[in-house]
RNA sequence: GGGCGCGUAGCUCAAUUGGCAGAGCAACUGACUCUUAAUCAGUAGGUUGUAGGUUCGAUUCCUACCGCGCUCACCA
């Protein structure tokens, strides 16, 4: 990995006549124009600019009007980066690029005037610039703008990806992905469908009443999951504190308090390794609503999950890595059922087999039947989970927060999502007897003694706050950045984050150069 | 953490069996007042990720390290 924004190649004092490196070359280069720009009275990273158009304005308003149709004269004032520079002589053409669209404009000397012209010839692809002038259509019949005045706004010292293949190493684009976002418009589309992903919910939720909340993130007691934590620690109240790696426990202490229907998206950071579909911290929804079950939050998930679709993609229909996904309608399965249905090769149990705790244990190496269903569910039925299906019916033994099936207490209220042969989901029925939340905790202190670090922790304070009484109470988590993956056909979470975590880079060795540069 | 793969000019990529490190774009100089991957003429740009090793000779083979990707394990 290496490029000049990166470069790691040690830095040649300059003096006298000094020897520079092409990367040297091209800053001091930039560095120099700077000053003739200036010279011809432009600041080099100038001021306010008013505009009376968005590049995406125009696009829309004029995008479909003929040469005659532009009469009389639309004039406009737009401001972008010059993404790409044609010049012949006493004319020009290049490319604004604003929020991911680009406008043509033509710069010709007998329209701009001599000093205008003597800085477009100055121009560098990157640069940012304002252009005052009238719409109209060239001979090709491209809407451009015909300037008449030209404004500088900022230099570009580092030249810009190349033009027609644009960034496509992945380490510079999670890197700097500013630069990502400047060459790969598509990337920008992304990000954009992201934040509708995140507003449809919202609206959604608040349309039905539910009121948005913030907990803490640090944490003296981490729960709600079973991972791993982040450690920090308070310097003044000297204790350690943990990332959280859900909010699920201060969010039921909210229902506790009466509010009812409460949710919130944010961050949650779990240790554990990176791949495709994990990145340390990673965005959740999560919420909860009193006086239903998990059959109601499977109700509300497909209306919640459809409406996104929708709104974020346009339809219900979504395209996914070769597969079509359907948003409009979900499958369901027990575990027991998806086990049963999805088994290949010898042996596929029947569904009562797949609940029989003879059977689960001649096929799973796990400690209890609960936790080798889990584990043949994993194996044989998870990745084959394409359509947007719910999974139901959980054992008790990996889920300490969920209430036990009245007529089964050795599986709990619970379904996951899945699309794409991803989770995206998890949802249950909330326990709210405290004195099985105790003893729920209590089992799993003893898995922790028995060296599973992922094991909760008793937290005496929640119980407390379930002695109190809680409502029956439906809770559901849903990760934005899968689901933004799906809906967005990115194959790695490192595509819909914008930055994802990487370890460091060396040393850039840009500062010193532009130290070194500036004495000159 | 294990396995596999990749790293060559600012960017995108070549380089035959181990034999002078190349092209396009970007940059620089010049021409050109409707181009759009503009065109034309010319110029410059490299410690081939880093450090060792084998060899007359290494981008090429070997070892270690650094970074990234894929994958397995773990997890959502």
């Amino acid at each position: 990995m290496k490029s000049f924004f990166l470069s790691s190649a040690p830095f040649h004092h300059f003096k006298g006549d000094i020897h520079l490196s092409l990367e040297d070359e091209l800053l001091k280069q930039r560095l120099s124009r700077i000053r003739e720009i200036e010279a011809l009275g432009y600041r080099a990273y100038g001021q306010r600019f008013e505009f009376t158009h968005t590049i995406a304005d125009i696009l829309a308003g004029y995008g479909s009007k003929t040469a005659e149709e532009l009469a009389p004269e639309v004039r406009v004032r737009v401001a972008g980066r010059l993404m790409a520079l044609r010049h012949m002589g006493k004319a020009g053409f290049a490319h604004l690029q604003q929020n991911g669209e680009r406008l043509q404009i033509y710069v010709k000397k007998d329209a701009v005037g001599e000093r205008d012209f003597q800085l477009f010839k100055l121009l560098d692809i990157g640069d940012i610039v304002g252009v005052e002038g009238y719409l109209f259509r060239t001979r090709t019949g491209e809407l451009s703008i015909h300037a008449e005045r030209l404004e500088f706004l900022s230099k570009t010292l580092l030249s810009m990806p190349e033009k027609w293949h644009g960034l496509e190493d992945v380490e510079i684009r999670y890197r700097q992905r500013y630069l990502d976002l400047i060459a790969n418009p598509e990337v920008r589309k992304v990000f954009v469908t992201r934040a509708r992903i995140v507003s449809s919910l919202r609206r959604q939720l608040e349309a039905k009443g539910f009121i948005e909340v913030e907990t803490p993130m640090m944490q003296p007691l981490y729960g709600g999951a079973a991972a791993r934590p982040f450690v920090t620690h308070h310097n003044t109240l000297d204790i350690d504190l943990y990332l959280r790696i859900a909010p699920e426990l201060y969010l039921k202490r909210l229902v506790v308090g009466g509010m009812e229907r409460v949710y919130e998206i944010n961050r949650n950071f779990r240790n554990e390794g990176l791949s495709k579909n994990h990145n340390p911290e990673f965005t959740m929804l999560e919420f909860y609503q009193a006086y239903t079950d998990f059959r109601g939050l499977m109700d509300l998930s497909e209306e919640l999950l459809g409406q996104v679709a929708v709104e974020a993609t346009g339809g219900h229909q979504v395209e996914f890595d070769g597969h079509h996904l359907d948003f409009s309608r979900f499958d369901r399965y027990t575990m027991r059922e998806a086990v049963s249905h999805f088994w290949e090769g010898d042996g596929k149990p029947t569904v009562e087999e797949a609940g029989d705790p003879e059977w689960l244990r001649r096929h799973s190496g796990r400690a209890t039947p609960g936790e080798a269903l889990t584990e043949l569910f994993e194996r044989h039925a998870e990745h084959k989970l394409i359509q947007p299906t719910f999974v139901y019916d959980y054992p008790v033994e990996t889920s300490p927060l969920s209430k036990q099936k009245p007529d089964d207490p050795t599986m709990v209220e619970r379904f996951e999502i899945f699309a794409a042969g991803m989770e995206i989901g998890n949802a249950f029925t909330e326990l709210n007897d405290p004195q099985e939340q105790r003893r729920r905790f209590e089992m799993q202190i003893a898995m922790r003694e028995r060296g599973d670090e992922e094991a909760h922790q008793m937290d005496e304070d929640y119980v407390r706050a379930l002695a109190y009484g809680m409502p029956p109470t439906g809770g559901e988590g849903i990760g934005i950045d899968r689901l933004t993956m799906i809906l967005t056909g990115c194959r790695s979470i490192r595509d819909v984050i914008l930055f994802p975590l990487l370890r460091p880079e060396g040393p850039i060795e840009l500062v010193s150069l532009m130290r070194e540069l500036d004495k000159l």
